[in-house]
DNA sequence: ACGATCGTGACACTAAGTGCCAATGCTGGC
DNA sequence: GCCAGCATTGGCACTTAGTGTCACGATCGT
């Protein structure tokens, strides 16, 4: 019965061992520079096995992106049900803020090799993607509803989208800032960059 | 001296020519299953000599959508003075959503080329940033004055970059909405997304 | 102990991308 | 008209990413 899982544990085990490595040379030479090859050298596996676990470098960085996508949905999900979609992503992205003021360095330094590194930054925009997939329906909920829903419910509501990409984009904006300056509070960027683009009418 | 001029003149043509056939070919094969070495027998050259006149099957995607990006920040600029942020921004996103509901087919058809292949997509979120630094400048204008500018002028006002940002996402999910929804107009839903994301406080 | 299944490594192959060099063609000066 | 110089081009070789296939070995259920 356990075999199952066991196998699973394994697999996980062994990926984050290779996420380790990886990152440890991605600080050295940067991710471009790093080969596929020397990963799965320091991980003490084979090329071809490498990509039995990760289907390219891109997953690398991807898979931590999506862990904190799945975060903050799970914490959106949370928040008290007549609060706002405004106010309660707001609070649910403090789930990412209050982990990455907690180890600035390491937070700042890939923020900032997200900015630089072509490779890298492709990849790693399909978050905003997925995460506005993820976030899109909790915020369809708290908005009032649309003039006419002719259909039953044809695709995800278009102004959800739009508002769940709105507040990434403020976050993107207040961890860029954040980054490049490095006195600053995230939390205080973001509700700068939040209160802007909510006082606009 | 004109030979400067005449190069250029020469390589734009070129440029013109490699695209026209490389859209064709993706029309029919789709953008993956497009070999750079199937575009570059199409337009008689060298597999080689295309990368001189493209960094790879990327640019050919990033070209179109830089060219719009320019053609909004224009619009924006020649919106005026006192126009607040969010209804230049709506305005000038009209270069494009007239552009594209004039020819819906290839329009519809390119957004959801950049919707399901992973390779476009990725290259293609890179217009998101530059669109976004193209316009935030403009959008800095047109924001109240930020609370305390301490330093004489840091970085982009990171107020500006999200609500730029913003209104990027209003329009790819705008766009996204409108391609996947055969009789829907753009002008409509982008209207509908900016006013739900400006009505949030 | 046995057979099925899974993980792994080795090999071969395609495609992207880059550096190098030789040939070709155009430009400008004589 | 001719030649020297320059840019464009194509061919070749090489690295890296990524995928399919196969055979070996460990493990698990019976």
């Amino acid at each position: 019965m356990s075999a199952e899982n066991l196998r699973e544990v394994a697999r996980i085990a062994v990926r984050d061992e290779v996420q380790r490595h990886a990152w440890a040379l991605f600080a050295h030479q940067g991710f471009e520079a790093t080969t596929i090859d020397q990963i799965a050298e320091a991980a003490g596996m084979s090329r071809r096995t490498f990509f039995r676990y990760f289907s390219g470098k891109d997953e690398l960085i991807i898979e931590k992106l999506v862990e904190a996508g799945e975060r903050i949905a799970a914490a959106l999900a949370e928040r008290p049900e007549g609060e706002s979609a405004w106010v309660a992503l707001r609070a649910a992205f403090d789930v990412v803020v209050l982990s990455q003021e907690s180890r600035p360095e390491q937070a700042r330094a890939l923020r900032l090799m997200l900015r630089d590194e072509h490779g890298v930054r492709a990849s790693a925009e399909e978050w905003r993607r997925r995460w506005t997939d993820l976030l899109a329906p909790q915020v369809a909920r708290r908005l009032p509803p649309a003039g006419v829903r002719r259909d039953p419910d044809p695709d995800p509501d278009p102004r959800a989208v739009a508002v769940a990409g709105s507040a990434l984009a403020c976050l993107d904006a207040a961890q860029l800032a954040w980054a490049e300056h490095p006195g600053s509070r995230l939390a205080a960027l973001l509700d700068e960059a939040m209160s802007a683009v909510a006082r606009l009418a």
